[in-house]
DNA sequence: AAGTGGTCTAGACCACCTG
DNA sequence: AGGTGGTCTAGACCACTTA
């Protein structure tokens, strides 16, 4: 087969051809295909993506092209590549790591596993500040989670999570309760929501009253405010969280580069 | 030419041939000469590093296999490729970014360009901390910088700089005072000392009386504390750094994937 | 033994930048 | 026009996993 000069997939009809240039290259239009269907569903968390080769096929391109786009969905974290063994849809549950997205590391150096505690879980309307994060409006309903992390049975941290009601219909009380491993993985398993990347905000303020009670601090005692907003496919916004972390014997890691 | 199944870089005789198996992807050898070169210094900071196919023909491969060598040391930000031009030694001065390391932004979202401020430089003995996280003697000498960051004409960083005394040997109030761009971009040029990569703990704490003094803020004030160690080629440990925020009007932010 | 991802090659052409 | 990085292909072989 002759090598056309950059060829366009056929398959890939663009369906909005905007002003935009919108020509990239055929690999990046692979990695878009293959996204859309993950975000469809096709494949699972977990589960193994078709190999390299039959992808190849498939698309009517070489594998080298395929790999390129498998590259940079693994090095975004959607895919995991395992040798012999195939590239799987990346997942919360079942990792080695228990909270890929929680940087808190004990001052001795080990990430310790925590204890969850549910709190309270209501369903509420939006407050302008939630619905304008979530991209809803203001009065949607939205269910609002209160949990505490415990490292060694002594609270370190107290989460606030909003989320978006029409995603998370059937979530209550229990249901949390009973789920053992990540929250993100029950998010994934029982009501198909992946949470892709996040943007924190991290500030220092001081405990109130009543999160001095529940973490077990003095009021006043400056705490680590970490406001999370998750996204999942197509860059969504799907969960805003505002953690207040008790740095006493705990620290916030982040590697630059 | 023949493809030899899985060459040995021929030049690349590994040095201390430990007990350790390695042996690694040929792309990974060649990686791993380009940044001896670059410790080395053989290519300044800015400055172009030969095309892929002058070092795939220096290295004897193939341009694809000093392309992924090379790929990868751009993700590790050690290079920067310009298509058309060439690959660059990455360098923190002339950067569009004025500070690559530093995450604050304002609470509006734009990241201020910040004015510097420099409070003294001193010459002392390291303390025992100090000396243990630069990975020299307790005792050895070191510099201690001490500088605020303002924006808006108001102080929102306070920072205390240990360097080790033997890397910066010249190093006065004056000619900080007297430098223009980033502070790491002078420790390239004028030390020869290039920062790779960083660590930080984040924790919030309570302002002193002295630091509440030059952050203009209340006594007890929460603070973000941001301890950075940052690292050299080798993964050698050049700085320490503590910072103390004001996150009234402004944030760290950190992506998380 | 067969299948998967991982490495390496050689060559073609494209996109971008500079003289 | 000539150089640089960027894309794409086709084919070979290696390393790892599973059956």
């Amino acid at each position: 087969m002759p090598a056309p000069t950059v060829p366009t997939l056929p398959s890939a009809a663009d369906a909005a051809a905007d002003a935009a240039p919108a020509f990239s290259p055929l690999y990046q239009q692979i990695k878009g295909l293959i996204m859309r269907e993950l975000q469809a569903g096709l494949w699972k968390p977990g589960e193994a993506i078709p190999s390299e080769l039959d992808l190849a096929a498939r698309f009517k391109v070489s594998q080298g092209t395929v790999r390129k786009a498998i590259d940079e969905l693994a090095a975004d974290n959607l895919l995991v590549r395992r040798q012999g063994k195939g590239t799987f849809v990346a997942t919360h549950a079942e990792q080695q790591v228990q909270y890929r997205f929680l940087r808190l590391t004990a001052d001795d150096g080990v990430t310790p596993d925590m204890e969850r505690r549910l709190i309270d879980c209501s369903r509420l309307r939006a407050p302008a500040p939630v619905a304008r994060a979530l991209d809803c409006k203001s009065g949607d309903a939205v269910v609002l989670l209160r949990r505490l992390l415990l490292a060694n049975a002594k609270p370190v941290v107290f989460d606030e999570i909003w989320l978006p009601g029409t995603l998370f219909k059937g979530l209550t009380a229990e249901r949390l309760a009973d789920y053992k491993g990540p929250m993100y993985g029950m998010f994934e398993t029982e009501f198909g929501v992946r949470m892709i990347r996040a943007e924190e905000k991290i500030r220092a303020v001081a405990a109130d009253a009543a999160t001095a009670d529940v973490l077990a601090v003095g009021e006043g005692t400056p705490l680590l405010s970490v406001e999370r907003l998750s996204f999942t496919y197509g860059d969504k916004p799907v969960e805003l969280r505002r953690g207040l972390y008790n740095t006493d014997h705990h620290f916030y890691r982040n590697a630059l580069s």
